[in-house]
RNA sequence: GGGCCCGUAGCUUAGCCUGGUGGAGCGCACGGCUGAUAACCGUGAGGUCUGGAGUUCAAAUCUCCGCGGGCCCA
C-alpha cells in the first residue's frame, strides 16, 4: 500500500533515515555482489590523503566518481571500487611534530622512531575514520569496508615489488645530484612537492675581480641568493652574447667592469654611475677561461683550492648583468654545467641548511639569516656593487612552507628520461576527457619531465628497500616480504615500516659482507603511483590482476597531470611498459565565490558538511554536478544550492500531490493492464511518456562521455519543466474524479509510470531522495520488488514510446497557451474567468497540427471556449481594419483636392475599399474621384476587448468580450475557488462535505448562478447549497467577499456524518 | 617568463567545435493561481557577450595582441 507522506520535504531526516536503511539492509555490498561474473569495471580511487576533513573540492571529486560508478552498477556491470587512502608521508610526519611540539629531526630522534611512526600511524588511522564517515554522508559509495591503505605491509610490498622490477631493469640508480631540499624537514624533495609564493630577497650585484687582467677589472655577476656566493665555482656567460669592458664613474671614483654590451644602461643607471665609457667590446667566447678570484676567499680556505674561471652556457640570459654565478653544489644548472666541465661540486650546507667546516668563517651560519653577514663581509671587501630588495616567486616545501634550497646529495632516481618515449606513446592510447588533458597539457608535463628522485629523507613512510653492503657498496632491492624474512633470516613477522625494517641485516651475495639498509624512505608519490596494481592485492595475488588490469577509469583534478596521472604513468611504464589507465576524466578544482581559490589561509573554504546540514547532501551533489563541466572550475555559490534545493522540494511536491488521491482509490499499478490502459490514454499522457524515455535517452549519451553536467541539467529541466510545471497542471482535475474512470486511471498510470523511471534515473544523482520515493512508490505495492532503488537495472529507453513529432507539438502548444496567458494578463483578465474565443494566425503548418493534437489541452489551459487557427492571408472578423492614406502618393494626383481625398478616404468603409482594390487595382469615392491601391496602406483595428500576443511561429487573439454565459461562470469560480479558501482555512480534510450557505444582494448576479449550483456544489463537496438575495447566512464560519464589485457572503459549516 | 583552461544580464550559466536576430535559472519588480498552497505559475526590466585589432557581406563564435582568474611549470 502506498502511505501519505510528510507535507515538506526535509532532506535533513531523509538522508539520515535512508543512509540507516542502507545499513541495515546491506544495500552497498548486495548492489556489488549482485553484478559479480557480470562484466567487470576497474575502477581506482585517487587516494585522499588523510590529514582530517574533507573539503568540498574532495567531495566534488568522490560526488563525480559516485555518479558514474552507481550508473555502471545499475548497467548492471561488476565494480571493481576499493576505495583509496594515502597515508604515508611528510604531511602526517609535520602535523605529528607540530602536535609534539618539535622543531628539527633530532627531536624525533630523541623522541624515538618507533614512538614517532606509530603516532604518525594512529593519526592517520583517525583521520580514516573521520573521512570516510564523511564521504558515507554525501552518499558516495565505494568499497569503505576494504579500502586500500598505503601503510599496509601488502600494500608497501607492491611499491617493493615495483621498485625490484625497475633496479632489474636498470632503471634505479644512485646519484649524486643537486635536489630541491627543505632545511627544516631535513630531507629531499620532489619537483612536484615543490609549491611557489611571492617572496623578498636581497637582489645583488656582486664584482668578482680577474686574476691577471692588469687593470683590476672585475666580472659583474648578479644574484638573489647571497648565500651561494659561499659556494661559487664558477661564472657562466652565453658565448653568442656581446660583452663589454667599461669605465664607470661614481662619486669622483672609477672602476673596471666587464658585463653584456646591452645592459650596461640599465645596469649603472640602476647602481647610481653618474658616467662610464666603453673601453672595449667582445663576443662572449672571448671570455670563455679568464680566470677570476673568488670574493671571499679569505674567509673560506676551502675555496683557495679551487680554481674559478668563465664558462659558456646557453641558459645564461640577457638579464641582469648576461654574467650568471655558477655553484654546482646549490642550483640543478650549475650542477649540469659542472658535470659538463668537471668543476667540483662545492657544496658546505649540512641537512639542516647551516654551513659545514667546508664554510670557513660560516661554519653553523644559518643560509636562511646569513645574507647581511655575506653583504657585509662583501661590501667590507669593495665588491658589492649594489643591492636592492625585489619580490619574486620562490619555491617552497609543500608542507611546512620552509623556502627550499638546493642542495647536492646522494639520492635514488628512477630513470624516467629513458621512458619518457614509452610514456608519451602511452598517453596517445589513452582516452582523455576532455581530450585536451591529454592531448595538451599532460604530454608537456611528460615532455619536460626529468628523472625522479624517489628518497627522502624521513621517517614515515615506505622504507626504501634498498641494502647496500658495508664492504663493498654493492646494493640490493628487496621484492617483498617473505624475501625479506630469508634473506634476513627473520622468523616470525615483521612490520615492513622503519625502524623495525631497519635493523634487518643482509649477507652479501658478493663480498660475504654486510648489508644495511638505505636509511631513506620513499617519496610518497611513489606510495600512490602503484596503487592500480596494489588495490588487486598484486603481486601477492595475480589473478585478479591478470583478469582486470589496467584499470577501466580513473577521475582526478587537473592538478594531478603532475601528480597522480603522471606518477603512475612513470610506475606502470617502469613495471609493465604500458599505461595503468584506459580513460581518464579530468576535473577541475572548486573556488570560492568571486573566482579565488578556497584555502585555509583565506579563511574562505567551506566544507560539505556545512551545505548538506543545511540543504542535504541530495542538494549538493545535484548542485555540483549541474553547475559546470566537470573539466571547468566550479564557484561555489550558496545561492544555487538552495536553487536546487528548491527543485528536489518541487520534485517532492510532484511526488506527493497524487498519493492522496491514488490512496483514496486504492489505485495498484500492478491490476494496470498496460494493453487495456494504452487506449484510454490521453495525447497529453503519451506525451509525458515520451519525454521520460527521450530522458532516459538524453542521459545515456551524456554520461557515457562523461558529460554529467548536460545530464544532471536535463533531470532538473525535466522535474521543472515537463513535470511541475505542465504536466502536473494538466493531470491535477483528473485526478479529482470521485467516480471509477479509465481516464483517471490513465492519468495515475502516467503519473506512476513517470515517477517511477524519473527516480530511476535520478538514483545516481540524488541517491537519497530517490530512494525514499522508490520505497513508497514501488516497494509500497510490491514485496517482491528490488529491496532499494540501487539494485534495480537502469531502465531502458523505449522506443516505441518516443514520439518526436508529439513532443515538437507540445511545445507548440506550450508556446500557445504561454502567448495567450500573456494576452489575457494584458487586459487583466483573470484566468477564472473564460473567454469566448482565441484565435491564432499561422502560417506554420506545425502550429496547425498542434492545434489539432492538443485542442482540449489548450482550451483548458487557457479557459477559451473556441480556437479558430487561420493563416497568414485570412482575417480573423472581428479586427477591424483602418485606412491609412498615403499623402505622398495622394499628393501628387490629387494636388489641392488632397486633403479633401484623404478625408473622404479615411471616412470611407475600409473593407469595402481594401475588396475593391484587391479585385480592380482602384476604388471610386462619392464624387467620382479615382483612387488607386498606392495611395493607400490598411491597418489592423483591434477591439478594446481583444488582446493580442506573439508566439514565434505568429500570432494570438483573445477575444475577452463577456457576456452572459462567461460572466456566470466566472461568478461560479468565483465561489468555488473563496469556497475552498474558507475549507482550507477551517482545515478540512479532502472527504469531508460541508453545507453552504451564499448571499449575494444582487438579484442579478443571484440569477447568473443559479444554473451552476450543482457544479459549485460538488467542486466543494456541498451536502447542501443555499443561494440568494437575502438569506440570512450561517455557518461555522462566515465570510464576505469583494467579487468584482459585487458583495458575496459565504457561510460554511463542516457537516458531522451519520455516525459521529 | 612558458603550457593548458576559463572570462556572456547583479549572481550561476547555454550558445562557441560547424560564423547569420544572444537563450535559461536565481535575484528584483509587477501580476496570476489557490484540492502541490510557508508551495506553484506568468510577465517585465536587466547584455558595448573581458578590452583592442584582424579575417568576413556578416564575429559571442575564427585569428592575433592585451587584461583578469584557475591549475601546472620555469
Amino acid at each position: 500500500m502506498l502511505r501519505e507522506i510528510e507535507s515538506r520535504y526535509e532532506p535533513l531526516s531523509l538522508e539520515e533515515r535512508i543512509e540507516d536503511f542502507w545499513i541495515k539492509n546491506k544495500i552497498y555490498s548486495i548492489s556489488r555482489e549482485k553484478n559479480k561474473g557480470n562484466k567487470p569495471f576497474f575502477f581506482v580511487d585517487g587516494p585522499p590523503y588523510t590529514t582530517g576533513n574533507i573539503h568540498l573540492g574532495t567531495g566534488w571529486n568522490k560526488v563525480i566518481k559516485d555518479v558514474v560508478l552507481r550508473y555502471r552498477t545499475m548497467h548492471r556491470e561488476y565494480l571493481i571500487d576499493r576505495a583509496g587512502w594515502d597515508m604515508h608521508g611528510l604531511p602526517i610526519e609535520v602535523k605529528i611534530e607540530e602536535k609534539l611540539g618539535f622543531k628539527s629531526k633530532k627531536d624525533i630522534e630523541t623522541f624515538g622512531v618507533s614512538k614517532f611512526t606509530s603516532e604518525c600511524k594512529a593519526f592517520a588511522l583517525k583521520n580514516l575514520d573521520e573521512m570516510t564517515r564523511q564521504f558515507k554522508r554525501l552518499g558516495v559509495w565505494l568499497n569503505w569496508e576494504d579500502p586500500y591503505m598505503t601503510l599496509k605491509d601488502e600494500y608497501i610490498e607492491a611499491a617493493w615489488w615495483t621498485m625490484k622490477q625497475a633496479d632489474e631493469k636498470n632503471l634505479l640508480f644512485k646519484g649524486y645530484r643537486v635536489v630541491n631540499w627543505c632545511p627544516r624537514c631535513e630531507t629531499a624533495i620532489a619537483d612536484a612537492e615543490v609549491e611557489y609564493a611571492e617572496r623578498s630577497d636581497p637582489s645583488i650585484f656582486v664584482r668578482f675581480r680577474l686574476k691577471g687582467s692588469g687593470d683590476d677589472a672585475s666580472i659583474l655577476i648578479w644574484t638573489t641568493t647571497p648565500w651561494t656566493i659561499v659556494s661559487n665555482i664558477a661564472v657562466a656567460i652565453n658565448p653568442s652574447f656581446e660583452y663589454a669592458k667599461v669605465k664607470a664613474f661614481k662619486e669622483g671614483k672609477s672602476e673596471i667592469l666587464i658585463f653584456a654590451y646591452d645592459l650596461i644602461e640599465p645596469v649603472l643607471k640602476k647602481a647610481r654611475y653618474e658616467d662610464y665609457e666603453v673601453i672595449e667590446r667582445f663576443s662572449g667566447a672571448d671570455l670563455i677561461g679568464m680566470r677570476y678570484e673568488h670574493p671571499l676567499t679569505d674567509l673560506i680556505p676551502k675555496q683557495q683550492e679551487f680554481d674559478h674561471s668563465i664558462y659558456p652556457a646557453d641558459f645564461v640570459e640577457m638579464d641582469n648583468t648576461g654574467c650568471v654565478h655558477i655553484a654546482p653544489g646549490h642550483g640543478p644548472d650549475d650542477f649540469d654545467l659542472g658535470q659538463e666541465y668537471g668543476l667540483p661540486v662545492f657544496c658546505p650546507v649540512k641537512e639542516d641548511g647551516r654551513y659545514s667546516e667546508d664554510a670557513g668563517a660560516y661554519v653553523n651560519l644559518n643560509v636562511r639569516d646569513v645574507h647581511e653577514r655575506v653583504l657585509d663581509d662583501l661590501d667590507s671587501r669593495g665588491l658589492l656593487l649594489w643591492r636592492e630588495e625585489v619580490t619574486h616567486r620562490y619555491g617552497h616545501c609543500w608542507r611546512c612552507t620552509t623556502p627550499i634550497i638546493y642542495r647536492a646529495t646522494e639520492q635514488w632516481f628512477l630513470k624516467i628520461s629513458d621512458l619518457k618515449e614509452t610514456m608519451l606513446s602511452e598517453i596517445e592510447k589513452v582516452e582523455w576527457y576532455p581530450e585536451w588533458a591529454g592531448r595538451s597539457r599532460f604530454r608537456d608535463w611528460v615532455s619536460g619531465a626529468m628523472d625522479w628522485c624517489i628518497s627522502r629523507q624521513r621517517y614515515w613512510g615506505i622504507p626504501l628497500p634498498i641494502w647496500i653492503c658495508d664492504s663493498c657498496g654493492d646494493f640490493k632491492v628487496v621484492g617483498g616480504k617473505d624475501e625479506l624474512r630469508e634473506l634476513g633470516k627473520i622468523k616470525g613477522d615483521i612490520e615492513l615500516h622503519r625502524p623495525y625494517v631497519d635493523e634487518v641485516e643482509i649477507g652479501c651475495s658478493g663480498c660475504g659482507g654486510v648489508m644495511h639498509r638505505v636509511e631513506d624512505v620513499c617519496d610518497v608519490w611513489f606510495d600512490s603511483a602503484v596503487a592500480s596494481w596494489a588495490t588487486l592485492r598484486f603481486p601477492s595475488m595475480c589473478e585478479d590482476f591478470e583478469r582486470l588490469w589496467p584499470a577501466d577509469w580513473i577521475t582526478e583534478g587537473h592538478d594531478q597531470t603532475r601528480g597522480w596521472f603522471y606518477s603512475q604513468l612513470g610506475a606502470s611504464v617502469v613495471s609493465f611498459g604500458v599505461a595503468p589507465y584506459r580513460s581518464v576524466l579530468m576535473h577541475g578544482f572548486t573556488l570560492d565565490e568571486s573566482g579565488n581559490k578556497m584555502s585555509k589561509s583565506l579563511g574562505n573554504m567551506v566544507e560539505p558538511g556545512e551545505v548538506i546540514s543545511k540543504y542535504g547532501a541530495d542538494s549538493l551533489r545535484i548542485y555540483l554536478l549541474a553547475s559546470n563541466a566537470p573539466w571547468d572550475d566550479l564557484k561555489f555559490n550558496w545561492n544555487e544550492v538552495a536553487t536546487r534545493n528548491r527543485m528536489l522540494n518541487i520534485l517532492w511536491n510532484v511526488y506527493r500531490f497524487p498519493l492522496p488521491y491514488m490512496i483514496l482509490d486504492a489505485f495498484d499499478p500492478r491490476s494496470v493492464d498496460p494493453d487495456t490502459i494504452k487506449g484510454h490514454l490521453r495525447v497529453e499522457d503519451r506525451w509525458m511518456l515520451s519525454r521520460v524515455n527521450s530522458l532516459i535517452k538524453r542521459l545515456d549519451e551524456a554520461i557515457e562521455v562523461y558529460e554529467l553536467h548536460r545530464a544532471a541539467r536535463a533531470i532538473e529541466e525535466f522535474v521543472l519543466e515537463d513535470l511541475s510545471r505542465w504536466y502536473v497542471q494538466l493531470v491535477r482535475p483528473r485526478t479529482w474524479i470521485e467516480r471509477d474512470d479509465p481516464d483517471k486511471i490513465a492519468a495515475y498510470y502516467t503519473l506512476y509510470e513517470t515517477l517511477k523511471t524519473l527516480t530511476l534515473v535520478m538514483a545516481p544523482f540524488t541517491p537519497f531522495i530517490a530512494e525514499e520515493i522508490y520505497q513508497n512508490l514501488v516497494r509500497g505495492f510490491d514485496e517482491d520488488a528490488e529491496v532499494s532503488i540501487h539494485l534495480c537495472a537502469w531502465p531502458n529507453a523505449d522506443e516505441k514510446l518516443i514520439d518526436s513529432r508529439l513532443e515538437r507539438d507540445m511545445g507548440i502548444t506550450r508556446e500557445l497557451v504561454e502567448a495567450v496567458l500573456n494576452a489575457r494578463q494584458k487586459l487583466k483578465r483573470k484566468l477564472r474567468w473564460p473567454v469566448k474565443e482565441v484565435v491564432i494566425v499561422s502560417g506554420s503548418a506545425d502550429v496547425r497540427s498542434a492545434v489539432e493534437v492538443f485542442e482540449a489541452v489548450i482550451l483548458k489551459q487557457t479557459n477559451t471556449k473556441k480556437i479558430t487557427v487561420l493563416a497568414e492571408d485570412e482575417r480573423w472578423e472581428r479586427l477591424g481594419i483602418e485606412i491609412v492614406p498615403d499623402p505622398s502618393k495622394i499628393g501628387p494626383s490629387f494636388k489641392k483636392d488632397a486633403g479633401k481625398v484623404i478625408g473622404m478616404l479615411k471616412a470611407a468603409d475600409a473593407a469595402a475599399v481594401e475588396s475593391a482594390l484587391k479585385e480592380n487595382g482602384s476604388y471610386v469615392l462619392d464624387d467620382g474621384i479615382t483612387v488607386t491601391r498606392e495611395m493607400v496602406s490598411f491597418r489592423e483595428v483591434i477591439p478594446d476587448d481583444v488582446s493580442v500576443s506573439d508566439f514565434t511561429a505568429g500570432v494570438v487573439y483573445v477575444d475577452c468580450e463577456l457576456n452572459r454565459e462567461i460572466r456566470a461562470e466566472g461568478f461560479a469560480r468565483e465561489v468555488i475557488r473563496r469556497s475552498q479558501e474558507m475549507r482550507k482555512e477551517m482545515d478540512l480534510k479532502m472527504e469531508d462535505k460541508v453545507d453552504l450557505t451564499i448571499v449575494i444582494p444582487d438579484a442579478v448576479v443571484v440569477e447568473l448562478i443559479s444554473p451552476w449550483i450543482d457544479h459549485i456544489s460538488s467542486e466543494v463537496r456541498a451536502a447542501k447549497l443555499e443561494l440568494g438575495v437575502d438569506l440570512a447566512c450561517s455557518g461555522d464560519t462566515i465570510k464576505e467577499w469583494d467579487v468584482e464589485g459585487v458583495k458575496i457572503t459565504i457561510g460554511l459549516s463542516r457537516r458531522r456524518s451519520e455516525d459521529e
